[in-house]
DNA sequence: AATAAACGAATACTATAGTATGCGGTTAAT
DNA sequence: ATTAACCGCATACTATAGTATTCGTTTATT
């Protein structure tokens, strides 16, 4: 059977994406910014992976932009 | 060798305990709430686990609050 | 059309989030 | 002094976050 993915996973990678794309970083300038793995960024955006929230500050660091903010857009894609 | 503790974990888990607490809560009705254990809601308070984004949102969710309130309170602490 | 940057995707691994159980200490009531 | 609610803490386990490596495809750019 068909493994379902989790709904706040999918929604913080589309945030993800989007903000990463605004910054006009690759997910490779991104991971090294932000000390991850190029790999688990694309696993985060494509929503198979889900950051602790450790990950989201670092992520919102290297975007540039609040962990907070980051957070309120994923909720609000999820209603 | 001592292992040292996650920051952000244990600022998160300083914020928890206090939005929790002014909730009126205890840990274990807290933890039903959010469908979590009860010792992890501990863990976490000691900063000894730190959550994901979706324990983030059920958190926020069983406490009433905003969850990307409950990250700007943690991203502040760590200041 | 060839070269390279960028990304999806698979796989396998290590570190840690999250579960489950249990014990002991504290506090506040009886 | 006993009962009960609340919590710290330890241990052991299962699920998944995060690393590392590799291959194929797409999208410029030349």
């Amino acid at each position: 059977m068909k493994v379902e993915k989790n709904k706040q996973a999918v929604a913080f990678g589309e945030v993800l994406k989007e903000l990463r794309r605004v910054a006009d970083m690759s997910q490779d300038a991104l991971a090294e910014k932000a000390n991850l793995e190029r790999t688990f960024i694309s696993f985060m955006e494509r929503g198979e992976r889900q950051p602790t929230i450790s990950t989201i500050i670092a992520l919102a660091l290297a975007l540039g932009i609040d962990a907070g903010e980051m957070v309120r857009l994923t909720v609000k894609r999820l209603r």
